[in-house]
DNA sequence: TATGATTTGTAATAGGTGAAAACAAAATAG
DNA sequence: CTATTTTGTTTTCACCTATTACAAATCATA
């Protein structure tokens, strides 16, 4: 159907000037995301001449935002060396938060997608009332900026709940106990930060991380899955995360799959999350009341990896939920990759042939060759995710 | 999160030319989406000058794209008043073919959406050779541009099956007795038209049409669900079809809803299909092997427009099953709206309550309102659809 | 009826952007 | 050392839209 759009941004390009932004964008764009190119390969992929890009590079460079190495190192053709366009690390980078109830991750990640580093990571819970997590998170960010030459071009943040798109606001994270929280307003009055704020729901953070930068590279249309205590995900069409109306699409932890399955906290019966939940998993362990999830599920998760039968035969019971859930979303998504994190992960690795075979029985659309692979990323997903919205954000507004 | 594309499309405007074109599609664009439009409108909108917009419109007219037509008819404010800018119809239309087992819908649709004649329409089954099922649709096309002036800007095809994305190919299209099939390639060789083929399935079309015309005008996320003997649905985001890998995005009839569920044709079992089409329906108006299903069905809605209390209960009782699908859909994607077409239009029709009943209790989310709209545009939405396609097509391929 | 205000269309000029072409530089191959 | 190849630089040019000034067409008001 090759259905593009109709009314193509207005923003996109009318004028000669914001047809040079949009130059500056796309290479900057590709800096980031494919590394250090050739001006001359800059041309052939963006369709402008050597002059233009001698032009748009000298810009960037100008403005921080890219370098210009001599000849790198070694030589493969005969003609004269060419020069190679960086995205500048150091000097250009995105700050990245990913909250959680006992930890916040915070790092700087340079253009080009280089974690420079990941600094403070708490290990105590944050405050209950919003408003003092607001301002310890911004103290950690003073902390991380006062320590910079040069303010990072964008922020991002990682939630583990409900974030609405645009606006920044947290409308419900249960884990954190904030309800219609303005998280990037808040961060921004905190910080006198003047960039751009972004925040976003963890999981979808992490699917565009695994996009960008993890198993999910060179696939325009993937879905990721995460199980932990909840289950989520998000989705990635034509390279693009999919946010729905309000930002939150991608709550797939409620899908239900089995309606005579177990009553959900959300209200409902038979979600996913149910079913192949951190809770579900220790149950089919035998383990009911666990003193401390965490650890139980680390230890399963390393029996399993010692190739203790019963450790293996709970993952691989947990299969067909898995299965059916992953069916539902491959015949609706028509992905080429789904890229399984947290709890998936082992099972797809001590389970991957019961996996596949759920699905085999499952599928209807046999035509269709889908990847299953394990997340890249762990549990630096969210953080990078974030970075890469922030940076994404950046591009977006950039002058 | 605002996620905008990073690596934005090469294609979109680099140098003056393609400026051009791109400022040329946007206006055509609306044009065709918004219908007449002043010219100061217009600049208003797309951010161009006066005598910008003067000097692009005189080239879509020059082409027979778009009137301006002089003072329309009342008069508002005070000023001189303003040419209007039209899309034309006659002279500027695509071909449009909606394709099922016993009827072919052919019509012509003019820029801006009218609908100028819906001419044949047969009620014999296709030939069941794909072949001579290629040469029937062919000899109807060249029938209908034979009679017409000027050629048609593009063809759209809309098929009660899988498409592949991007060649047009019916990977399979089971009533038709297809696979395989290179559809667009055959009828541009049957036609020897030139212009652009586009081939679609019919529910995804139909998606697109009540996004642009029907139901879901104003609404850039939104789920389409229609019930018959499948269930098949498409899904628009952020005002785009989803595709998908391959262009299979939207099977949303073979989500599994019910695993101790019926047996479903495709090989899977409790797949939403088997729970809410036809086949469902009448087995719950404990009509089990009717003669004639379209018959029956059509019996069975009439009864409930007649308020027949059975027949209601009939509608009534399916609306869980059709609630527990919703709700994992409004999940996954968020939509502001979703429309129902096929048979869930009488069940929303007839049996509203119950449903949003069952949507309220299924969903974990009620912070997002979604709307339930009945689809607008009935049996013409795949025919209006493929025009819908055909014109996007030649936008995008606009020189 | 005449005049000014308001809105829209038109024409001429200007500024900015990338293309094209010619040339210079830096490497390899022989 | 020369020819060839590849890349960077410079200059010229074509194209697109913005800007500006002005003309046309209507309404409001005196």
């Amino acid at each position: 159907m090759s259905e593009e759009n109709v009314t193509t941004s207005t923003t996109q390009g009318r004028d000669p000037a914001s047809l040079r932004r949009h130059n500056l964008r796309t290479l900057l764009g590709h800096l980031h995301l494919q590394g250090a190119t050739s001006r001359v390969r800059l041309g052939e992929i963006t369709g402008l001449t050597r002059s233009a890009i001698a032009d748009l590079v000298a810009e960037l460079t100008e403005r921080g935002l890219a370098t210009e190495a001599g000849p790198s190192q070694p030589q493969s053709g005969r003609g004269r060396p060419p020069l190679i366009v960086s995205p500048r690390d150091e000097s250009a980078y995105v700050l990245a938060l990913a909250v959680d109830v006992d930890t916040v991750r915070i790092g700087r990640v340079g253009l080009g997608g280089t974690l420079l580093r990941e600094s403070a990571t708490r290990h105590a819970p944050l405050p209950e009332r919003p408003e003092e997590a607001v301002t310890v998170l911004s103290r950690m960010i003073r902390r991380e900026t006062e320590t910079a030459e040069v303010s990072p071009l964008a922020m991002g943040v990682a939630v583990p709940g409900l974030v609405r798109d645009g606006d920044g606001v947290v409308t419900r994270a249960p884990n954190l106990g904030w309800r219609e929280l303005a998280l990037a307003e808040r961060l921004r009055e905190g910080t006198g930060f003047a960039g751009r704020v972004v925040v976003g729901n963890e999981a979808r953070l992490a699917a565009l991380a695994e996009h960008r930068r993890g198993a999910g590279r060179e696939c325009a249309d993937l879905v990721y899955v995460s199980a932990g205590v909840g289950v989520g995900g998000g989705v990635i069409a034509r390279d693009r995360l999919l946010t729905g109306n309000t930002g939150y699409a991608g709550e797939i932890g409620h899908m239900v799959t089995n309606p005579a399955g177990r009553a959900c906290h959300c209200g409902g019966r038979g979600c996913w999350e149910t079913e192949i939940g951190t809770d579900a998993l220790l149950r089919r362990a035998g383990i009911v009341a666990p003193g401390d999830r965490h650890a139980a599920l680390a230890e399963l998760v390393s029996r399993a990896h010692g190739s203790e039968p019963e450790a293996l035969e709970t993952f691989r019971g947990m299969s067909y939920a898995v299965a059916v859930g992953l069916t539902n979303l491959i015949n609706i998504f028509d992905p080429c990759r789904v890229i399984l994190g947290g709890l998936l992960r082992p099972t797809l690795l001590y389970a991957g042939e019961e996996l596949r075979g759920a699905l085999e029985e499952l599928r209807g659309l046999p035509e269709l060759p889908v990847e299953l692979c394990p997340a890249e990323l762990g549990e630096q997903g969210p953080m990078l995710g974030a970075a890469e919205a922030a940076v994404s954000s950046f591009l977006a507004g950039m002058e």
